[in-house]
DNA sequence: AATCCACAGGAAGTGCTGGGCG
DNA sequence: CGCCCAGCACTTCCTGTGGATT
């Protein structure tokens, strides 16, 4: 074991890294290669703030990892430089704030209003918005990142408050920019939030994998010392990312991941092992992750698909699964929930890419859904086992 | 052509938590 | 203090349905 004197000394005298940070998923660089379009839009549609006028709503449109967050992230910071006082913005990610309350709260605090993490009505929660913009006298533009998650949870309450906000405003004016993965969001919401909400509409294609390679050469120039990434690792790793949608974060992460790996070894050049380790840590870790903190009745839904799986049952239906999860509920002797709530589980297993759930009529022997492990059945496995329960379930 | 299976999935409600407010 | 509020995990009750079999 080395002391942590080593470790440190090892880390200073790293032959890989110049500058780390620079891989890091929240670095925005002050060059976006291949997104030059979007950003002369997004510009376009925002400029009139300069000039005291609320920009139209913009809706943005990608695939994760396409650089719709950092384009606007980067757009609106050369904005705020431009126009000094007179415009601000605010930046909400609705993944991490996903209740209408939360988003609400997060908006209410960068307006320097307290509001108390829950308790109040939403209404109240409005109007203490209402009054702190009433009184800030600027323009404000909200981002609200990931947004379909909000609207999926919780309805369009939100934003039809926010889109109709300026009716109630005299001294300041609001401009929202709605940026989702998902493609037929739009039809989740109600029509006048839509015509509000989609004055303007920017969609992020996929990265190829030529542009991610030029991008991940930028990047690496900045964050690697030179000749320390051995030939074709940066080819390697743009057309894993590019076969997952052109994921550029995805990309980032690999061969961050890999250095590291590399780093840790002590070696002094990144390889193509290095990258495959890479690749399987994340998609592992991912996995693990949510499989961790997932509540008990889902992990023990889980645990029946993967029992199935295991005794290699052709077809697994929701009727088998529920069966399998009333056994393993019996031996923990625990109460089992009801088998609605079991249809619920299995699709927001889907939604978690842990499985793969689709409805199918098997005719006179009824409808059902008929549902395989997407996740590798090992990752499911160390998933499951970091719960004790579950792992005595599994073993037993 | 009608039937009927094995569920899907909507609507409404319950009980609990963790926190207001007056 | 009593009451209200949102969110969550879940229940109860329900209507709907694709297509192989009768």
């Amino acid at each position: 074991m080395a002391s942590v004197e080593e470790i440190f000394e090892r880390y200073l005298a790293s032959r890989i890294f110049k500058d780390r940070e620079k891989l890091l998923p929240d670095y925005v660089p002050e060059n976006l290669p291949h997104r030059d379009e979007q950003i002369r839009r997004l510009a376009t549609v925002l400029a009139p703030a300069l000039l005291g006028s609320r920009p139209s709503n913009v809706f943005i449109y990608g695939l994760t990892g396409t650089g719709k967050t950092a384009v606007t992230k980067y757009v609106l910071r050369k904005l705020k430089e431009k126009a000094k006082a007179r415009v601000e913005y605010v930046y909400i990610n609705c993944r991490q704030n996903n209740t209408s309350y939360r988003v609400l709260a997060e908006l209410a605090k960068s307006l320097g209003v307290k509001v108390p993490f829950t308790g109040l009505a939403l209404g109240e929660v409005m109007k203490r918005v209402l009054r702190g913009l009433e009184r800030r006298r600027r323009i404000l533009i909200v981002v609200l990142d990931e947004v379909d998650n909000l609207v999926k949870r919780n309805g369009d309450d939100v934003l039809y408050f926010l889109s109709r906000i300026n009716e109630q405003l005299e001294n300041s004016r609001v401009s929202l920019i709605g940026i989702t993965n998902d493609l037929k969001f739009m039809e989740f919401l109600d029509a006048r939030v839509k015509s509000s909400l989609g004055e303007e509409e920017l969609v992020f294609p996929p990265y190829n994998a030529i542009q991610l390679e030029d991008i991940l050469r930028k990047r690496a120039a900045e964050a690697f010392n030179e000749g320390v990434l051995e030939e074709g690792v940066i080819k390697r790793v743009a057309a894993i990312a590019a076969r997952q949608n052109g994921d550029c974060r995805l990309a980032l992460d690999i061969l961050l991941k890999a250095a590291d790996i590399a780093d840790r070894e002590g070696a002094d050049k990144v390889t193509l092992g290095h990258v495959e380790r890479a690749r399987h840590e994340i998609e592992k870790n991912l996995t693990v992750d949510v499989i961790k903190t997932m509540p008990l009745h889902v992990k023990l839904t889980l645990a029946a698909i993967y029992l199935l799986t295991r005794d290699s049952v052709k077809t697994i239906t929701t009727g088998l699964i529920y069966n399998k999860y009333k056994e393993l509920v019996s031996k923990v002797g625990i109460e089992p929930v009801t088998q609605r709530r079991i249809s619920d589980i299995i699709n927001e297993l889907d939604m978690l890419g842990l499985i793969n759930a689709r409805v199918v009529s098997m005719g006179r022997y009824g409808r059902t859904k008929v549902i395989s492990l997407s996740a590798s059945a090992s990752s499911v496995k160390a998933g499951l086992s970091s719960d004790l329960i579950m792992k005595t379930i599994l073993e037993g």
